[in-house]
DNA sequence: TTTTCATCAGTAAGCGCTTTCATAGTAAAT
DNA sequence: ATTTACTATGAAAGCGCTTACTGATGAAAA
């Protein structure tokens, strides 16, 4: 019906009180009169009255906006975690400004540029590089921010939260070797990343345990994604001694191994077992169902977001590092090898 | 550095000038003497000023961000949107606001108080009613906004992009046909949904072309969720004459549609065929491949945030409503029935 | 040389709201 | 009756920026 959005000015003309009291009223301010606040409360409903953010967020400098930030929108993996953070901002008033980076830097830099320019209140980023400038930028323009599973090293004070991927490592290959296997192949994600290493860190250390020697051929580098579960696992499968369990670094690579163990007429867990990383819900769907290490990716977004809540409230931290735990959840896909070698 | 985020005023002193000039270089105004121009802008650099968007949304009331609805968060199906939308946006200067409805309509008003507060620029509403106070608040506030895969009805004047929910069942139908099935049965989304109703039509279009009769017991309502698939199955296996083939109302169902057969000791395709709906990735990554109608969900997202942004700009829509063409992806999960009933 | 125009830069207003600060009115204390 | 102390309200400033206007210049036209 009225077509202009209405102002307080509007308000206040029509309730016959100035501004200042509307906006006292809008702000549950105590000292208005009663009668008074009543009659403004009833113009504002009237009128449909809905205060401008924009206006407010000037005027205070905060715009009620939290910007997540994602290298991608191409793995379940990110959609976890979004979640998570979705889940705890939708009981508050913020609002999330999901973008995404590509890795590239361009992207980058305008996605920093338009953080800066919007006023965002908070930022968490997802696998961002531990310590470079951009969080140098954020920190300078006294933007508070939290980041998820970073990559490379992590300066002391950047707040950060990720899971315990070491031990998860560990378990995994644990439980592979407590099933009997011998020759067990990790396919991790790039070096580059801070999760990667740990995770072959822990593999590294089960095996030490166990007195078995690590084969550096059995140690598969590549991205997270299907294609590279696939072709890692053709490689592995080329070898003069191929693994009889093979450990991936996300469900996704998982979904790979489990094509290209298919492609080679290979059963899952009768002939290879397999184990991923994650426990995303692809992980339940397939057949046979995936036994993996359940990273808490969506808990991960609802602590880094709570977080973050605190440190735009000016809180202190309890830890600026938190570490979810990993677990490993069985499931089908693995089974003693069929033939022990050695 | 410098603690407060500098403004255009600063600058101003700075370079020596006035704050309009200051603004005139930073929008490439062109009546800025080459000399001063040059000058300001070196200030600007030296000073890492960024000018501030909230001021801005407040001086032209429009704030740069587009909002994106989705009633969860829970499915493929809403990522692959959620994708497509990014993927326009990242290409220009507005930001995506992502908040989730959970359906309930508590969550539906503070969302649309954000908005109207918020300014948004415009607004893409996946799986809203077609009509309902709620677009009408939106209309009443002048906000442009676009619905994607709309629920019930749809007003005439209502921006929408679907996809040929009817020719997608038809054509699935009709391959299941082809193969030689005779009993398929249908499991959907709830029939509020019109892509329900679109779907369950085309299905019975192809039936009553092939001369068929229409046995209500093979029309299975439900969620587009695994378990709906796992439950249906086993509902329709246990129908004195089972169905030798299941189109399912989504990928994700058709999960649960394999799930329920394997646990009945069937096989897919040779005892039952399966076709799902959508074609997200999970239907590349199980064995056998998910044969199933494609959906570009991707590009819905896309074109959904074109005609927002042609709406945002003033511009006219070519069409109100558009629809994307869904399209048969043969994969695995198909085959002649093992034997022929009737 | 005087008039006419571009050209460049500055003044001021205002977007919608919050927040001192000041003031009128009223009740309590002297 | 006078002072004191609130209480309820209004006037005005200002958040950072854009954008009519308004003026100075100096160059081109008369």
């Amino acid at each position: 019906m009225n077509r202009r959005r209405s102002t307080i000015a509007e308000i206040a003309a029509r309730a016959g009180v100035s501004i200042p009291t509307v906006s006292r009223v809008l702000n549950n301010r105590p000292d208005v009169a009663p009668a008074t606040r009543e009659r403004v409360e009833r113009v504002i409903r009237e009128a449909g009255y809905v205060r401008s953010r924009v206006a407010n967020a000037l005027r205070r400098g905060s715009s009620g906006i939290i910007d997540l930030v994602v290298p991608d929108l191409d793995s379940p993996y990110y959609f976890e975690i979004i979640r998570g953070v979705e889940e705890v901002l939708e009981r508050t008033e913020l609002r999330m400004a999901l973008s995404t980076t590509h890795d590239e830097s361009r992207r980058e830099r305008q996605w920093l540029r338009q953080v800066i320019e919007g006023a965002t209140d908070g930022a968490i980023l997802v696998l961002a590089q531990g310590q470079s400038d951009r969080l140098d930028e954020l920190r300078r323009h006294r933007i508070p921010f939290v980041v998820v599973d970073h990559r490379g090293e992590l300066g002391p004070d950047v707040p950060s939260v990720g899971a315990t991927n070491w031990a998860g490592g560990r378990a995994a290959t644990e439980y592979l070797l407590s099933l009997g296997h011998r020759r067990v192949a990790i396919i991790a994600g790039w070096p580059n990343l801070r999760c990667s290493q740990d995770r072959i860190a822990g593999y590294r250390a089960a095996l030490e345990e166990a007195g078995l020697p690590v084969d550096p051929e059995l140690i598969r580098p590549g991205e997270f994604r299907q294609q590279t579960g696939y072709d890692q696992t053709c490689a592995l499968l080329a070898l003069p001694q191929p693994p009889t369990a093979i450990f991936a670094g996300s469900d996704l690579q998982a979904m790979g191994v489990y094509a290209a163990l298919r492609a080679h007429g290979l059963r899952v867990p009768d002939d290879v077992s397999v184990v991923g990383f994650d426990d995303v819900p692809i992980a339940t769907m397939v057949s046979p169902a995936l036994t993996t290490i359940r990273q808490p990716l969506a808990e991960m977004g609802r602590m880094a977001t709570a977080m973050l809540l605190r440190l735009i409230a000016g809180e202190l931290l309890d830890s600026m590092r938190v570490e979810l735990a990993t677990s490993l959840v069985v499931r089908e896909s693995c089974a003693p090898p069929s033939l022990p070698d050695r």
